[in-house]
RNA sequence: GGAGGGCUCGCAUAGCGGCCGAGUGCACCGGUCUUGAAAACCGGCAUACGAAAGUAUCGUGGGUUCAAAUCCCACGCCCUCCGCCA
């Protein structure tokens, strides 16, 4: 949610933000005249309370006659006084309705343009030339008894898999590895609930846009989480935040669940795209005037992550056409896929700013004032398409797959072996 | 799934349908006193919108009423017991 006071302010930011994105830029009109009726409703509203309270309170000392007389005229203003309350009520929300739909204000820096406008901001590593034909992930995983997609289909349907074998230890390497190495830099493991409340997936902002994309369980009402990002942010939900404590960082380790509604054609072969994978996601709650810097350090991390991976990658600078609607400003970290040649994104990291804790009510104290933190957040490790991208690009002619020298402690070998 | 009990300002509690945005104790902050500290004493101490007046908030939502923390209904959460269960 943005901040209504900057967009009263400055309604030509916004709307360049949203042309920017390729989004309604009506809609800031209208959430601005809607706005206006929703204080001249309040307002209305709040001047008839006044009075009433003021009656009631000469009521209940009045006596006899006179008591009747003000009882009389105080049923009439209740009457008035409901009137008003149900109109605001409608004001509000219709003006919340329209707020709500704005997205967040695009960082400047931001590249503008759609999806293919993204800007490189660095290449790292280069494309290994391979002397034989590299094989897929799907083909290597089958050699080392790693990955099975057809028992995945045959039990779970489509964009299903089993890891087996050294897919399974390889899991349980790249998790330790992530979570030891965000420890010591300083994050709080989490292990979260993977099934959230209704109001912790709105919050979150995955309602919107992003709604055909959660599973939802009706029975319950509860949903099941694409992303650790969902409980994590919403964890210090309607909480005011110490700020001495800021920035508090986060690492969650979860299962996410994706209908991948709409995505048919895209990525069928292998676990690139899948329903269900596991992740650790960094968290930061930091001072709205850090944000940028922690943005960079949330990058460095992921980069750090991918140069212990040994794989070559590059870091793109998302165009506002394709960022989220939470999100000011987001990099992606696209890995190096031998066998389609072309980069893959494998982790994303989103400036939020204040947009996700105005919604999620998260606050701290600076001075005085209380006021939103920002949220940021960033992936440390998607495990299938980190095993994708280890295993093609560390494999040799036999289908062999050579282990990088950070996960070798956790896996006690060099080398993946063909069953 | 069944039967009870409870949800009030950081914590613990008080609260008669109007005098309750809400008392008390603890904690916390400032001050007096003290060489310093403790104790004692004095003062302050919820949030949002608003320039202010004011309005709203006693788990949440609805209802009754001129008036609801207080009465009624629904839901949520916590606790106890029974059943089932990794």
């Amino acid at each position: 949610m943005i901040d209504i006071k900057f967009l009263r302010e400055n309604p030509d930011v916004v709307r360049a933000s949203q042309k920017a994105r390729g989004e309604d830029v009506s809609i800031i009109e209208k959430a601005l005249a809607a706005d206006e009726i929703r204080k001249s409703a309040l307002d209305q509203f709040e001047t008839l309370r006044a009075e009433q309270n003021l009656l009631s309170k000469s009521v209940a000392t009045a006596k006899g006659e006179e008591k009747a007389t003000l009882l009389e005229s105080a049923k009439a203003l209740a009457a008035k006084v409901k009137e008003a309350d149900v109109k605001r009520t409608q004001c509000e929300a219709e003006a919340k309705a329209f707020i709500m739909q704005i997205s967040n204000v695009i960082d400047p820096q931001a590249p503008i343009g759609k999806e293919e406008d993204f800007v490189v901001i660095e290449n790292v590593g280069k494309p290994r030339v391979f002397d034989f034909e590299p094989k897929d992930h799907v083909e290597l995983g089958k050699l080392l008894g790693a990955i099975d997609t057809e028992r995945g289909a045959k039990v779970a349907g489509s964009r299903s898999y089993y890891l087996t074998g050294v897919g399974a230890m390889l899991e349980f390497a790249l998790v330790n590895y992530a979570i030891t190495s965000a420890n010591k830099a300083g994050f709080t493991p989490v292990i979260p609930p993977v099934l959230v409340n209704p109001s912790a997936m709105e919050g979150t902002g995955f309602l919107g846009q992003a709604a055909e994309n959660v599973y939802h369980l009706e029975k319950d009402d509860v949903y099941l989480v694409g992303t650790s990002e969902v409980p994590l942010a919403a964890m210090h939900m309607d909480e005011i935040l110490v700020a001495e404590k800021l920035p508090m960082r986060y690492a969650g380790y979860s299962t996410c669940f994706r209908r991948e509604a709409g995505t048919y054609g895209k990525d069928t072969r292998g676990i690139i795209r899948v329903h269900q994978f596991d992740k650790v996601e960094m968290f930061s709650f930091c001072h709205p005037d850090q944000a940028k810097e922690e943005h960079l350090r949330l990058l460095q991390w992921e980069k750090d992550f991918l140069n212990a991976m040994e794989i070559p990658y590059r870091v793109i600078d998302v165009a506002s056409g394709d960022l989220g609607s939470s999100a000011n400003r987001k990099f992606d970290i696209e890995a190096w896929i031998p066998t389609q040649d072309a980069y893959r994104e494998v982790t994303s990291t989103s400036n939020c700013t204040e947009f996700q804790a105005r919604r999620l009510n998260i606050r701290f104290k600076d001075n005085d004032a209380t006021k939103a933190v920002a949220t940021l957040n960033g992936t440390l490790v998607a495990i299938p398409r980190m095993i994708v991208a280890i295993l093609e690009n560390h494999q040799n002619a036999d289908g062999t797959v050579n282990i990088p020298a950070a996960l070798q402690p956790f896996l006690g070998t060099k080398r993946f072996e063909l069953v």
